[in-house]
DNA sequence: CTCACTCATGGCAAAGCTGCGACAGAATGT
DNA sequence: ACATTCTGTCGCAGCTTTGCCATGAGTGAG
Protein backbone atom coordinates (compact mmCIF):
# COMPACT_ATOMS: atom_id res chain seq x y z
CA UNK A 1 0.00 0.00 0.00
CA UNK A 2 1.73 3.14 -1.23
CA UNK A 3 1.61 6.23 0.46
CA UNK A 4 -1.11 8.86 -1.02
CA UNK A 5 -0.06 12.25 -1.67
CA UNK A 6 -2.79 15.17 -2.74
CA UNK A 7 -1.17 18.16 -4.93
CA UNK A 8 -2.95 21.64 -5.23
CA UNK A 9 -1.82 23.50 -7.98
CA UNK A 10 -3.66 25.46 -10.13
CA UNK A 11 -1.35 25.29 -13.06
CA UNK A 12 -1.66 22.14 -14.79
CA UNK A 13 2.00 21.77 -16.50
CA UNK A 14 3.61 22.09 -12.79
CA UNK A 15 0.94 19.85 -11.22
CA UNK A 16 1.92 17.08 -13.68
CA UNK A 17 5.42 17.79 -12.88
CA UNK A 18 5.50 16.97 -9.31
CA UNK A 19 2.94 13.88 -9.57
CA UNK A 20 5.02 12.43 -12.40
CA UNK A 21 7.78 13.05 -9.85
CA UNK A 22 5.89 11.43 -7.20
CA UNK A 23 4.44 8.77 -9.18
CA UNK A 24 8.23 7.75 -10.45
CA UNK A 25 9.19 7.39 -6.43
CA UNK A 26 6.30 4.69 -6.15
CA UNK A 27 3.76 7.40 -4.62
CA UNK A 28 -0.14 7.33 -5.25
CA UNK A 29 -1.30 11.26 -6.56
CA UNK A 30 -3.96 13.02 -6.33
CA UNK A 31 -4.62 16.41 -8.15
CA UNK A 32 -6.45 19.11 -7.21
CA UNK A 33 -6.64 22.72 -8.96
CA UNK A 34 -8.83 24.65 -6.72
CA UNK A 35 -9.16 24.67 -2.91
CA UNK A 36 -13.44 23.69 -2.80
CA UNK A 37 -12.50 20.43 -5.06
CA UNK A 38 -9.24 19.64 -2.70
CA UNK A 39 -11.21 20.30 0.54
CA UNK A 40 -14.14 18.48 -0.88
CA UNK A 41 -12.22 15.63 -0.86
CA UNK A 42 -10.18 15.28 1.92
CA UNK A 43 -13.44 15.95 4.02
CA UNK A 44 -13.96 12.75 2.44
CA UNK A 45 -10.96 11.05 3.26
CA UNK A 46 -7.29 12.54 3.76
CA UNK A 47 -4.35 11.66 1.75
CA UNK A 48 -0.61 10.74 3.68
CA UNK A 49 0.54 13.91 2.69
CA UNK A 50 -0.69 17.12 1.24
CA UNK A 51 1.25 19.27 -1.26
CA UNK A 52 -0.25 22.88 -1.46
CA UNK A 53 0.30 26.27 -3.45
CA UNK A 54 -0.47 29.03 -2.04
CA UNK A 55 -1.54 31.44 -4.83
CA UNK A 56 -4.52 29.35 -6.45
CA UNK A 57 -5.16 31.45 -9.60
CA UNK A 58 -7.88 34.29 -8.65
CA UNK A 59 -8.22 32.58 -4.70
CA UNK A 60 -4.94 34.47 -3.58
CA UNK A 61 -3.90 32.98 -0.37
CA UNK A 62 -6.35 30.09 -0.76
CA UNK A 63 -3.61 27.60 -0.01
CA UNK A 64 -3.20 29.23 3.29
CA UNK A 65 -6.98 28.94 4.03
CA UNK A 66 -7.10 25.28 2.70
CA UNK A 67 -3.93 24.31 5.84
CA UNK A 68 -6.28 26.35 8.17
CA UNK A 69 -9.18 24.20 7.35
CA UNK A 70 -7.13 20.92 7.25
CA UNK A 71 -5.64 21.71 10.43
CA UNK A 72 -8.82 21.82 12.21
CA UNK A 73 -10.16 18.06 11.03
CA UNK A 74 -6.40 16.46 11.24
CA UNK A 75 -3.62 17.89 14.25
CA UNK A 76 -0.81 15.67 12.75
CA UNK A 77 -1.95 15.37 8.68
CA UNK A 78 1.32 16.73 7.22
CA UNK A 79 1.76 19.55 5.03
CA UNK A 80 4.54 20.87 2.83
CA UNK A 81 3.57 24.21 0.98
CA UNK A 82 5.26 24.84 -2.77
CA UNK A 83 4.91 28.53 -3.90
CA UNK A 84 6.63 30.59 -6.44
CA UNK A 85 6.79 33.69 -3.51
CA UNK A 86 10.06 33.60 -2.06
CA UNK A 87 9.46 35.75 1.16
CA UNK A 88 10.24 34.79 4.48
CA UNK A 89 7.44 36.78 6.05
CA UNK A 90 5.49 34.29 3.82
CA UNK A 91 7.31 31.08 4.98
CA UNK A 92 7.28 32.17 8.63
CA UNK A 93 3.63 32.55 8.40
CA UNK A 94 2.71 29.18 6.33
CA UNK A 95 5.08 27.39 9.37
CA UNK A 96 2.96 28.77 12.12
CA UNK A 97 -0.27 27.99 10.11
CA UNK A 98 0.95 24.35 10.91
CA UNK A 99 2.66 23.68 7.99
CA UNK A 100 5.72 20.74 8.07
CA UNK A 101 7.63 22.71 5.28
CA UNK A 102 7.50 25.51 3.06
CA UNK A 103 9.65 25.57 -0.52
CA UNK A 104 9.80 27.65 -3.02
CA UNK A 105 9.38 26.20 -6.86
CA UNK A 106 12.66 26.57 -7.90
CA UNK A 107 13.61 23.77 -6.24
CA UNK A 108 14.84 21.02 -7.65
CA UNK A 109 12.80 17.36 -8.47
CA UNK A 110 15.45 15.09 -6.14
CA UNK A 111 15.68 17.75 -3.32
CA UNK A 112 12.16 17.85 -2.91
CA UNK A 113 11.65 14.55 -3.31
CA UNK A 114 14.31 14.10 -0.42
CA UNK A 115 12.36 16.22 1.87
CA UNK A 116 9.47 14.15 1.09
CA UNK A 117 10.67 11.38 2.15
CA UNK A 118 12.18 12.99 4.99
CA UNK A 119 9.45 13.64 6.31
CA UNK A 120 7.51 10.54 5.81
CA UNK A 121 10.81 8.80 7.38
CA UNK A 122 10.07 11.10 10.65
CA UNK A 123 6.46 10.08 10.45
CA UNK A 124 7.18 6.23 10.38
CA UNK A 125 10.06 6.65 13.26
CA UNK A 126 6.85 8.31 15.42
CA UNK A 127 4.80 6.04 14.41
CA UNK A 128 5.61 2.55 16.23
CA UNK A 129 5.41 3.46 19.31
CA UNK A 130 8.65 2.69 21.02
CA UNK A 131 8.46 -1.13 18.80
CA UNK A 132 12.54 -1.52 19.60
CA UNK A 133 12.58 1.77 21.20
CA UNK A 134 12.76 0.06 24.49
CA UNK A 135 14.35 3.72 25.54
CA UNK A 136 11.28 6.55 26.45
CA UNK A 137 12.40 9.67 27.27
CA UNK A 138 10.13 12.34 27.96
CA UNK A 139 12.30 15.60 28.92
CA UNK A 140 13.81 15.53 32.34
CA UNK A 141 12.46 12.20 32.30
CA UNK A 142 14.26 9.10 31.27
CA UNK A 143 13.06 4.71 31.12
CA UNK A 144 14.20 2.09 29.94
CA UNK A 145 11.59 -0.77 29.81
CA UNK A 146 14.13 -3.40 29.68
CA UNK A 147 16.22 -2.86 32.30
CA UNK A 148 12.94 -1.32 34.09
CA UNK A 149 15.39 1.90 35.44
CA UNK A 150 14.49 5.25 35.75
CA UNK A 151 16.30 8.27 35.77
CA UNK A 152 15.42 11.79 36.20
CA UNK A 153 17.86 14.65 35.88
CA UNK A 154 20.52 11.85 34.70
CA UNK A 155 20.29 10.63 38.27
CA UNK A 156 18.69 6.78 39.09
CA UNK A 157 15.50 6.81 39.95
CA UNK A 158 15.28 3.42 42.56
CA UNK A 159 11.32 2.73 41.58
CA UNK A 160 9.64 -0.42 41.84
CA UNK A 161 8.17 -2.66 39.65
CA UNK A 162 4.56 -1.16 40.17
CA UNK A 163 5.59 2.13 40.40
CA UNK A 164 7.42 2.08 37.39
CA UNK A 165 4.75 0.87 35.35
CA UNK A 166 2.85 3.71 36.83
CA UNK A 167 5.43 6.20 36.15
CA UNK A 168 5.42 4.49 32.47
CA UNK A 169 1.47 4.53 32.14
CA UNK A 170 1.65 8.34 33.21
CA UNK A 171 4.49 9.44 31.21
CA UNK A 172 3.59 7.47 27.44
CA UNK A 173 1.03 10.44 26.86
CA UNK A 174 2.32 13.69 28.59
CA UNK A 175 -0.42 15.89 29.78
CA UNK A 176 -3.39 13.11 29.21
CA UNK A 177 -5.38 12.46 32.40
CA UNK A 178 -4.94 9.04 33.58
CA UNK A 179 -8.15 8.04 36.24
CA UNK A 180 -7.00 5.01 38.80
CA UNK A 181 -8.73 2.94 36.84
CA UNK A 182 -6.21 3.18 34.01
CA UNK A 183 -3.15 2.88 36.65
CA UNK A 184 -4.87 0.10 37.37
CA UNK A 185 -4.43 -1.95 34.58
CA UNK A 186 -0.96 -0.40 33.93
CA UNK A 187 0.24 -2.08 37.12
CA UNK A 188 -1.86 -5.32 35.96
CA UNK A 189 -3.92 -5.52 39.25
CA UNK A 190 -7.17 -5.17 41.05
CA UNK A 191 -6.91 -2.25 43.84
CA UNK A 192 -8.73 -0.21 45.81
CA UNK A 193 -8.37 3.54 44.96
CA UNK A 194 -6.40 4.28 47.79
CA UNK A 195 -3.70 2.40 46.77
CA UNK A 196 -3.12 3.99 43.83
CA UNK A 197 -3.15 7.43 45.82
CA UNK A 198 -0.04 5.75 48.30
CA UNK A 199 1.59 4.39 45.02
CA UNK A 200 1.55 7.50 43.36
CA UNK A 201 2.63 9.38 46.71
CA UNK A 202 5.48 6.81 46.91
CA UNK A 203 6.41 7.68 43.39
CA UNK A 204 6.43 11.69 44.49
CA UNK A 205 8.58 11.06 47.38
CA UNK A 206 11.24 9.00 45.26
CA UNK A 207 11.24 11.78 42.62
CA UNK A 208 11.41 14.59 45.72
CA UNK A 209 14.34 13.04 46.88
CA UNK A 210 16.26 13.41 43.73
CA UNK A 211 15.15 16.43 42.59
CA UNK A 212 13.62 19.12 45.28
CA UNK A 213 11.09 20.74 43.17
CA UNK A 214 9.91 17.87 41.21
CA UNK A 215 6.27 18.74 40.56
CA UNK A 216 5.54 16.22 36.82
CA UNK A 217 3.15 14.45 38.42
CA UNK A 218 -0.13 16.29 38.68
CA UNK A 219 -3.57 15.73 40.28
CA UNK A 220 -6.22 16.35 38.72
CA UNK A 221 -9.11 16.21 40.92
CA UNK A 222 -11.69 13.73 40.79
CA UNK A 223 -10.27 12.54 37.61
CA UNK A 224 -7.08 11.02 38.04
CA UNK A 225 -3.23 12.01 37.84
CA UNK A 226 -1.32 13.55 34.73
CA UNK A 227 2.44 13.78 33.80
CA UNK A 228 3.72 17.20 32.85
CA UNK A 229 5.68 17.23 29.36
CA UNK A 230 7.71 19.38 28.38
CA UNK A 231 6.70 23.16 27.85
CA UNK B 1 10.22 21.93 31.62
CA UNK B 2 11.63 23.42 28.21
CA UNK B 3 13.07 21.44 24.90
CA UNK B 4 16.66 21.09 25.39
CA UNK B 5 18.29 21.82 21.87
CA UNK B 6 22.06 21.29 21.27
CA UNK B 7 24.30 23.37 18.60
CA UNK B 8 27.27 22.41 16.70
CA UNK B 9 28.81 24.78 14.97
CA UNK B 10 32.84 25.95 15.15
CA UNK B 11 32.19 29.35 14.63
CA UNK B 12 31.67 31.06 18.59
CA UNK B 13 29.62 33.92 16.86
CA UNK B 14 27.61 32.16 14.55
CA UNK B 15 26.94 29.73 17.82
CA UNK B 16 26.37 32.18 20.24
CA UNK B 17 24.08 34.25 17.46
CA UNK B 18 21.83 30.97 17.65
CA UNK B 19 22.45 30.14 21.05
CA UNK B 20 20.65 33.74 22.01
CA UNK B 21 17.83 33.27 19.67
CA UNK B 22 16.64 29.39 20.82
CA UNK B 23 16.85 30.99 24.37
CA UNK B 24 14.74 33.98 23.94
CA UNK B 25 11.92 31.30 22.81
CA UNK B 26 12.39 29.24 25.94
CA UNK B 27 14.65 26.37 24.66
CA UNK B 28 17.46 25.37 27.24
CA UNK B 29 20.54 25.53 25.01
CA UNK B 30 23.52 23.13 24.87
CA UNK B 31 26.68 24.38 22.32
CA UNK B 32 29.57 22.20 20.90
CA UNK B 33 32.60 23.68 18.85
CA UNK B 34 33.46 19.89 17.42
CA UNK B 35 32.06 16.46 16.91
CA UNK B 36 33.91 14.57 19.67
CA UNK B 37 32.73 16.90 22.48
CA UNK B 38 28.96 16.75 21.16
CA UNK B 39 28.94 13.07 20.18
CA UNK B 40 30.66 12.47 23.85
CA UNK B 41 27.94 14.73 25.65
CA UNK B 42 24.86 12.91 22.98
CA UNK B 43 26.11 9.37 24.22
CA UNK B 44 25.20 10.54 28.10
CA UNK B 45 21.99 12.25 27.25
CA UNK B 46 20.48 12.96 24.30
CA UNK B 47 18.52 16.80 23.94
CA UNK B 48 15.05 17.30 22.06
CA UNK B 49 16.53 18.93 19.03
CA UNK B 50 20.45 18.64 17.61
CA UNK B 51 21.23 21.76 14.89
CA UNK B 52 24.30 20.68 13.40
CA UNK B 53 26.94 22.70 10.87
CA UNK B 54 28.15 20.38 8.58
CA UNK B 55 31.57 21.74 8.10
CA UNK B 56 33.14 21.74 11.45
CA UNK B 57 36.83 23.81 11.29
CA UNK B 58 39.25 21.37 9.73
CA UNK B 59 36.81 18.30 10.72
CA UNK B 60 35.07 18.75 6.93
CA UNK B 61 31.87 17.06 6.43
CA UNK B 62 32.19 16.51 10.59
CA UNK B 63 28.34 16.94 10.62
CA UNK B 64 27.25 14.18 8.23
CA UNK B 65 29.60 11.46 10.45
CA UNK B 66 27.73 13.23 13.95
CA UNK B 67 24.39 13.14 12.11
CA UNK B 68 24.96 9.51 10.84
CA UNK B 69 26.15 8.33 14.49
CA UNK B 70 23.37 10.04 16.17
CA UNK B 71 21.03 8.58 13.66
CA UNK B 72 22.43 4.71 15.09
CA UNK B 73 21.93 5.98 18.41
CA UNK B 74 18.39 7.17 17.61
CA UNK B 75 15.96 6.95 15.32
CA UNK B 76 13.82 9.41 15.85
CA UNK B 77 15.90 12.30 17.41
CA UNK B 78 15.59 15.48 15.26
CA UNK B 79 18.15 16.28 13.64
CA UNK B 80 18.63 20.37 11.63
CA UNK B 81 21.41 20.60 9.48
CA UNK B 82 22.38 23.98 9.37
CA UNK B 83 25.29 25.25 7.26
CA UNK B 84 26.99 27.57 4.70
CA UNK B 85 27.18 25.96 1.52
CA UNK B 86 23.88 26.45 -0.79
CA UNK B 87 23.85 23.07 -2.28
CA UNK B 88 20.74 20.94 -3.61
CA UNK B 89 23.49 18.42 -3.70
CA UNK B 90 24.36 18.46 -0.30
CA UNK B 91 20.81 19.02 0.98
CA UNK B 92 19.89 16.02 -0.58
CA UNK B 93 22.83 14.06 0.78
CA UNK B 94 22.04 15.67 4.03
CA UNK B 95 18.47 14.41 4.09
CA UNK B 96 18.78 10.99 2.69
CA UNK B 97 20.89 10.45 6.29
CA UNK B 98 18.22 10.78 8.31
CA UNK B 99 17.87 14.57 8.77
CA UNK B 100 15.12 16.27 9.36
CA UNK B 101 15.32 19.74 7.88
CA UNK B 102 18.29 21.11 5.69
CA UNK B 103 18.97 24.90 6.16
CA UNK B 104 21.58 27.70 5.10
CA UNK B 105 22.73 29.97 7.02
CA UNK B 106 21.59 33.05 4.95
CA UNK B 107 18.08 32.11 6.96
CA UNK B 108 16.78 34.48 8.79
CA UNK B 109 16.19 34.22 12.78
CA UNK B 110 12.76 34.28 12.97
CA UNK B 111 12.49 31.62 10.10
CA UNK B 112 14.92 29.47 11.74
CA UNK B 113 12.92 29.60 15.09
CA UNK B 114 9.51 28.72 12.77
CA UNK B 115 11.11 25.75 11.33
CA UNK B 116 12.18 24.54 14.45
CA UNK B 117 8.57 25.39 16.30
CA UNK B 118 7.45 23.21 13.36
CA UNK B 119 9.34 20.48 13.92
CA UNK B 120 8.29 20.61 17.91
CA UNK B 121 4.77 21.00 16.86
CA UNK B 122 5.15 17.97 14.19
CA UNK B 123 6.55 15.82 17.20
CA UNK B 124 3.62 16.51 19.77
CA UNK B 125 1.30 15.69 17.23
CA UNK B 126 2.13 12.47 16.86
CA UNK B 127 3.34 11.49 20.26
CA UNK B 128 -0.59 11.70 20.86
CA UNK B 129 -3.23 9.01 19.54
CA UNK B 130 -5.87 9.64 17.69
CA UNK B 131 -6.08 13.19 19.04
CA UNK B 132 -8.75 14.00 16.25
CA UNK B 133 -11.17 11.90 18.24
CA UNK B 134 -11.11 13.10 21.41
CA UNK B 135 -10.58 16.94 20.31
CA UNK B 136 -13.37 19.40 20.22
CA UNK B 137 -12.95 22.69 18.84
CA UNK B 138 -15.50 25.17 17.86
CA UNK B 139 -14.16 28.83 17.23
CA UNK B 140 -12.02 29.80 20.74
CA UNK B 141 -13.27 27.09 22.28
CA UNK B 142 -11.04 23.91 22.59
CA UNK B 143 -11.67 20.57 24.75
CA UNK B 144 -9.32 17.92 24.91
CA UNK B 145 -10.91 14.65 26.12
CA UNK B 146 -7.76 12.80 26.81
CA UNK B 147 -6.42 15.77 28.48
CA UNK B 148 -9.16 16.92 30.43
CA UNK B 149 -8.31 20.48 29.87
CA UNK B 150 -10.26 23.22 28.40
CA UNK B 151 -8.93 25.98 26.24
CA UNK B 152 -10.58 29.51 25.17
CA UNK B 153 -8.48 31.87 23.12
CA UNK B 154 -5.91 29.70 23.88
CA UNK B 155 -5.78 30.12 27.48
CA UNK B 156 -6.38 27.72 29.77
CA UNK B 157 -9.97 27.21 31.88
CA UNK B 158 -9.67 25.18 34.46
CA UNK B 159 -12.99 23.73 35.02
CA UNK B 160 -13.70 20.92 37.34
CA UNK B 161 -15.23 17.65 36.03
CA UNK B 162 -18.84 18.01 36.13
CA UNK B 163 -18.49 21.77 34.68
CA UNK B 164 -16.44 19.75 31.91
CA UNK B 165 -18.52 17.49 31.17
CA UNK B 166 -21.47 20.37 30.78
CA UNK B 167 -19.71 22.42 28.41
CA UNK B 168 -19.27 19.44 26.41
CA UNK B 169 -22.58 18.68 26.29
CA UNK B 170 -23.29 22.12 25.39
CA UNK B 171 -20.40 23.03 22.74
CA UNK B 172 -20.71 19.97 20.98
CA UNK B 173 -23.72 20.84 18.85
CA UNK B 174 -23.54 24.70 18.83
CA UNK B 175 -26.99 26.24 18.76
CA UNK B 176 -28.75 23.46 19.80
CA UNK B 177 -30.60 24.11 23.19
CA UNK B 178 -30.26 21.86 25.96
CA UNK B 179 -32.68 21.35 29.08
CA UNK B 180 -31.87 20.96 32.43
CA UNK B 181 -32.01 17.06 32.40
CA UNK B 182 -29.96 16.99 29.18
CA UNK B 183 -27.28 18.24 31.16
CA UNK B 184 -27.91 16.76 34.39
CA UNK B 185 -27.42 13.39 31.86
CA UNK B 186 -24.01 14.71 30.98
CA UNK B 187 -23.09 15.01 34.74
CA UNK B 188 -24.62 11.89 35.31
CA UNK B 189 -25.92 12.57 38.24
CA UNK B 190 -29.99 13.35 39.32
CA UNK B 191 -29.91 16.75 40.25
CA UNK B 192 -31.92 19.93 41.19
CA UNK B 193 -32.84 22.42 38.58
CA UNK B 194 -30.97 24.46 40.78
CA UNK B 195 -27.97 23.09 40.78
CA UNK B 196 -27.93 23.05 37.02
CA UNK B 197 -27.94 26.88 37.16
CA UNK B 198 -25.52 27.10 39.88
CA UNK B 199 -22.91 24.93 37.28
CA UNK B 200 -23.62 27.22 34.68
CA UNK B 201 -23.25 30.27 36.83
CA UNK B 202 -19.59 28.48 37.62
CA UNK B 203 -18.83 28.26 34.16
CA UNK B 204 -19.38 31.52 32.80
CA UNK B 205 -17.76 33.02 35.83
CA UNK B 206 -14.47 30.91 34.91
CA UNK B 207 -15.13 31.61 31.41
CA UNK B 208 -15.12 35.54 32.01
CA UNK B 209 -12.71 36.12 34.18
CA UNK B 210 -10.58 35.14 31.20
CA UNK B 211 -12.01 36.77 28.65
CA UNK B 212 -13.62 39.66 29.52
CA UNK B 213 -16.55 39.59 27.27
CA UNK B 214 -17.58 36.13 26.94
CA UNK B 215 -20.88 35.27 26.46
CA UNK B 216 -21.00 31.75 24.39
CA UNK B 217 -23.61 30.39 26.58
CA UNK B 218 -27.12 31.62 25.81
CA UNK B 219 -29.94 31.51 28.49
CA UNK B 220 -32.90 30.24 26.28
CA UNK B 221 -35.78 31.14 28.93
CA UNK B 222 -37.85 28.32 29.62
CA UNK B 223 -35.86 25.47 27.74
CA UNK B 224 -32.45 26.03 28.85
CA UNK B 225 -28.79 26.50 27.55
CA UNK B 226 -27.51 26.86 24.71
CA UNK B 227 -23.69 27.17 23.28
CA UNK B 228 -23.00 30.20 20.22
CA UNK B 229 -21.04 28.90 17.63
CA UNK B 230 -18.80 31.07 16.40
CA UNK B 231 -20.67 33.71 14.26
C1' DC C 1 -48.74 47.29 34.75
C1' DT C 2 -49.11 43.14 37.34
C1' DC C 3 -48.33 38.62 38.49
C1' DA C 4 -46.45 34.22 38.11
C1' DC C 5 -42.65 32.18 36.81
C1' DT C 6 -37.70 31.64 35.64
C1' DC C 7 -32.99 32.75 36.25
C1' DA C 8 -28.62 34.77 38.51
C1' DT C 9 -25.98 35.38 42.62
C1' DG C 10 -23.77 34.71 47.08
C1' DG C 11 -23.32 31.77 50.60
C1' DC C 12 -23.06 27.50 53.14
C1' DA C 13 -22.76 22.77 54.54
C1' DA C 14 -22.44 18.07 53.04
C1' DA C 15 -20.08 14.95 50.28
C1' DG C 16 -16.16 13.49 47.99
C1' DC C 17 -11.27 13.34 46.97
C1' DT C 18 -6.44 13.43 48.05
C1' DG C 19 -2.25 13.27 50.85
C1' DC C 20 -0.10 11.32 54.67
C1' DG C 21 1.32 8.18 58.21
C1' DA C 22 0.96 3.76 59.80
C1' DC C 23 0.56 -1.13 59.59
C1' DA C 24 0.17 -6.00 58.22
C1' DG C 25 0.67 -9.57 54.90
C1' DA C 26 3.31 -11.04 50.76
C1' DA C 27 7.37 -11.42 48.38
C1' DT C 28 12.20 -11.46 48.23
C1' DG C 29 16.88 -11.92 49.56
C1' DT C 30 20.46 -13.63 53.00
C1' DA D 1 14.66 -18.73 59.67
C1' DC D 2 15.23 -13.88 59.58
C1' DA D 3 15.56 -9.27 57.83
C1' DT D 4 14.22 -6.31 54.31
C1' DT D 5 11.50 -4.55 50.86
C1' DC D 6 7.23 -4.25 48.41
C1' DT D 7 2.11 -3.97 48.31
C1' DG D 8 -2.38 -3.23 49.59
C1' DT D 9 -5.40 -1.02 53.18
C1' DC D 10 -7.11 1.92 56.64
C1' DG D 11 -8.15 6.16 59.16
C1' DC D 12 -7.74 10.83 59.50
C1' DA D 13 -7.03 15.71 58.38
C1' DG D 14 -7.39 19.16 54.95
C1' DC D 15 -9.04 20.74 50.88
C1' DT D 16 -12.14 21.00 46.65
C1' DT D 17 -16.22 20.27 44.66
C1' DT D 18 -20.95 19.91 44.59
C1' DG D 19 -25.77 20.48 45.73
C1' DC D 20 -29.12 23.39 47.45
C1' DC D 21 -31.34 27.49 49.48
C1' DA D 22 -32.70 32.38 50.14
C1' DT D 23 -32.96 36.43 47.87
C1' DG D 24 -33.40 39.60 44.28
C1' DA D 25 -33.42 40.55 39.36
C1' DG D 26 -35.32 39.45 34.89
C1' DT D 27 -39.02 37.84 31.62
C1' DG D 28 -43.29 37.38 29.31
C1' DA D 29 -48.39 36.59 29.19
C1' DG D 30 -52.52 38.71 30.14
Amino acid sequence: MSKRIAIVEDEAAIRENYAAGFRREGYAVDMYAARKPALEAFEARLPDLVVIDINLQDDIEGGFELCRRLRQISEDLPIIFLTARDSEFDAVSGLRLGADDYLTKDISLPHLMARVAALFRRLDAMQRPDSGQSLVRRGDLELDLDRMTVRWQDQSVGLTLTEFWMVHALARYPGHVKNRQQLMDAAQAVLDDNTITSHVKRIRRKFVEIDHSFDAIETVYGMGYRWLGSQ
